[in-house]
DNA sequence: CAAACGTGGTT
DNA sequence: TAACCAAGTTT
């Protein structure tokens, strides 16, 4: 803790950045906040996963291809698509001179098939606005289709090292519980973990990138939802959850999302037909996927209402040419 | 701000 | 096996 007759001003007690809710203070205080990047970024060194998206080659586009995936995708099975998909669109341009329903073929099963739109679309609004290049400015990230608070920070962090906080999943659980002593965070981002998120950053640019990748790939691979490896973390010592006695979650409870039975169930049905066809697909195929008639029609019309199907005339169905 | 939005592996 | 979880964004 600083001294209360430090020469110059301090930045702010660890303790205070890890308790702007007011909440009980850790059973020790934390090291100097310097100290605790060296911790977690020299362990990053060491322990860092081989991605494409991180090679030294590799560009923006190539990260911002990797983020859009990520979006609630895990790694293992990105990485196929996202290797596919860089060798036949090297550059934003590629992908936006192509219809966005060969985007959303080429998605494949990674899920959440809108991402493949609206990755075509920021295509299509980087060779337009941008000179075909990745924007490296928070704000001009922030302004493309499928682009928000953090997709724009981890653009602008990992493709072009600038300094932003990058609060994702991870670096939220990271700071739950290391910094406030709680084993989640809350469900969704708070004005408090952004400040506290903020706080934490490294002056350096560079090292600031750093600490952002470091935070996000420990809680990747260390600081995990349900059962964290705290024996391999570099900061297990200082953490506030640990130090609490690693108490369970108090909160309501996590989240619970059925599937069977959903709309989006029968969505992804109608849309994997149609991305094994090679024409136009009659009705009766697609009537085939799901029994119940009402529910079949409104989530066929939602996938044409989202763009990602396009009714054809004769009473066939597509993947979206324009 | 809660709910919608895919898919598959793990516990 | 039901529930949880995975680098979120949009409405």
């Amino acid at each position: 803790m600083p001294s209360p007759r430090a020469p110059r001003p301090a930045p702010p007690a660890p303790a205070d950045l890890a308790h702007p809710a007011g909440l009980a203070p850790p059973a020790a205080a934390l090291p100097p906040i310097p100290a605790l990047h060296s911790s977690v970024i020299d362990w990053f060194d060491e322990h860092a996963r081989e991605l494409p998206w991180r090679r030294p080659d590799a560009g923006a586009w190539s990260v911002m291809v990797s983020e859009f995936m990520l979006q609630q995708t895990p790694v293992s099975r990105v990485l196929p698509v996202h290797e596919q998909w860089l060798a036949r669109w090297p550059r934003p341009a590629a992908l936006a001179a192509e219809p966005p329903g060969e985007a959303v073929r080429a998605w494949g099963r990674l899920g959440y098939p809108r991402r493949a739109l609206r990755l075509h679309a920021a295509a299509g609004a980087i060779a337009e606005r941008h000179g075909g290049q990745v924007p490296d400015d928070h704000a001009a990230l922030l302004a493309l289709p499928g682009v928000g608070e953090y997709t724009a920070a981890a653009v602008a962090s990992f493709a072009y090292g600038r300094r932003h906080a990058v609060l994702d999943t991870n670096v939220r659980r990271v700071f739950a519980r290391a910094l406030t002593g709680v084993r989640y965070p809350p469900t969704a981002t708070t004005a408090a973990e952004r400040k506290l998120a903020h706080a934490l950053l490294p002056e350096d640019e560079a090292t600031a990138a750093r600490w952002a990748a470091s935070t996000m790939e420990l809680g990747a691979l260390v600081c995990t939802a349900r059962a964290p490896a705290c024996v391999r973390c570099p900061i297990a010592a200082h953490c506030a959850w640990r130090l609490a006695g690693s108490p369970a979650h108090d909160g309501p409870p996590r989240r619970g999302q059925t599937y069977a039975g959903t709309d989006r169930q029968v969505r992804g049905k109608l849309l994997a037909v149609l991305r094994e066809a090679t024409g136009p697909v009659a009705q009766e195929e697609l009537d085939a996927v799901w029994h119940e008639p009402v529910q079949r029609a409104r989530a066929l019309d939602g996938l044409v209402a989202d763009g990602l199907v396009e009714p054809l005339p004769g009473g066939t169905y597509r993947l979206p040419l324009t």
